[in-house]
DNA sequence: CATTGTTTAGACCGATGTGTATAACTAACA
DNA sequence: TGTTAGTTATACACATCGGTCTAAACAATG
């Protein structure tokens, strides 16, 4: 198939002044297929015989290019995760106001969900399926890392007394979103997620003028709560 | 080995008095073994060769009690479903005020988050790995029907002014500290959702009360808010 | 005792899994 | 022009997958 070639020509001198026009590398071709196909359909129940298939490239090449499948999932998983933090930073920077900023996380999370193929966390997803020392959990073990640190810094932002507490709720409605979104297929969950984060913003601000106002006395957010495990 | 089936008669037998201490039958030792390793490893990662050592058994009992792997597979769910249920029937019926009956729900979470083995919803990672239509998915709807009905029996005996609300944003703080819990390996979570649900409770009572007292004017978390998705 | 239901061990099947080997071709570049 | 990196097609090795089959042993029951 010289045609093919005569394709790949074309695109490989384009590239200097029309980058996006190329023709894609086999490896980019493979990372978008595997991108496609471990996400949609999981990482174990994709051979590399139907990534290969779906990048349009010889299995020689994915060899050639990745060492084997873990490291293809590896570069799988931090992908998604460099476009993830890339649009909820994007999202975050459009605010000024510190709270607006906490806000638009769950406005960028509205849109994903209601995008036609949302299916969950790509990291939830493959520690769902993955042992606990796999690549997979190294990768989200990062990307949740990634997620703590983003909360972290919004809470401290919006000024709340406590903004590790802050950063942990807020971080368990980003979750509660994402994991409601997919097994309901209910893209709304992102609407609930950023009124209870308006709520919690509320308190945790009234909480800290209490603070400064019953001189250290615990308020009610604050306060300890029996649990029973 | 005759020893095997000298053990096995002895099982069988003690059933009528001792029906606790019988030897387990095949089908029971598969599943079990099904069960451990499923959700520990994931459905996909663990074959039948695997479930069988696990279990003790010979293959020809898992093909003598069950059609195939997918039929184990969704005993396995259907197993997890009727355990969590009841375990979590049980914490709310503890109480009888609405309140704690809701709050009683994120107690038995906690209890769950502190076992050395968990690791996140079961149906959650099934489904991560799963097809659409499969067997995964099919059991994992039933599961969340159930998850809802749970919510909005607890929000409409609770007395709020919008239930249906006020148990969608229950069902996200329950998703949210499994995930959160399950990813951060971080029990605590269950702590974290607890403590905003007594938030959202507060709250929903403020604004049913406020919404007699306003003659039908919107509170604050009944009205609409902008989503950009 | 004979029957029936349960369980075992193990051989075996075809399909699929990851990964390797080879030989040839193309494209870019020194 | 010759070299080298990238790519293709294909065959193959070897393990594991879900599943079938058989022959035999055991257990409970009538």
């Amino acid at each position: 198939m010289s045609l093919l070639y005569l394709d790949r020509s074309v695109a490989y001198r384009g590239g200097v002044t029309k980058p996006q026009q190329r023709r894609r590398t086999a490896k980019e071709r493979i990372l978008l297929a595997a991108d496609d196909l471990f996400y949609s359909e999981g990482i174990h129940s994709v051979g590399i015989d139907r990534v290969i298939a779906h990048a349009g490239v010889a299995k020689g090449s994915l060899y050639y290019s990745f060492t084997g499948k873990d490291e293809l999932v590896h570069e799988y998983l931090t992908h998604r995760h460099g476009k993830w933090a890339e649009r909820v930073t994007e999202g975050i920077e459009s605010h000024a106001d510190p709270r607006a900023r906490v806000l638009a996380v769950y406005e960028v999370l509205g849109a994903l969900f209601a995008e036609p193929d949302y299916r969950g966390c790509a990291f939830m997803n493959a520690i769902g399926e993955a042992a606990p020392d796999s690549v997979e959990a190294r990768a989200a073990m990062t990307f949740r890392s990634w997620v703590h640190k983003l909360f972290l810094d919004l809470a401290t932002d919006v000024g709340s007394a406590e903004p590790q507490q802050l950063a942990d709720t807020l971080v368990l409605l980003y979750d509660g979103a994402v994991a409601t979104a997919q097994m309901d297929n209910a893209p709304e969950a992102a609407r609930t997620a950023r009124r209870t984060a308006e709520l919690i913003l509320d308190n945790a601000m009234c909480a800290s003028v209490e603070a400064d106002a019953n001189d250290g006395m615990p308020s009610p957010l604050v306060g300890e709560v029996s649990e029973t495990g």
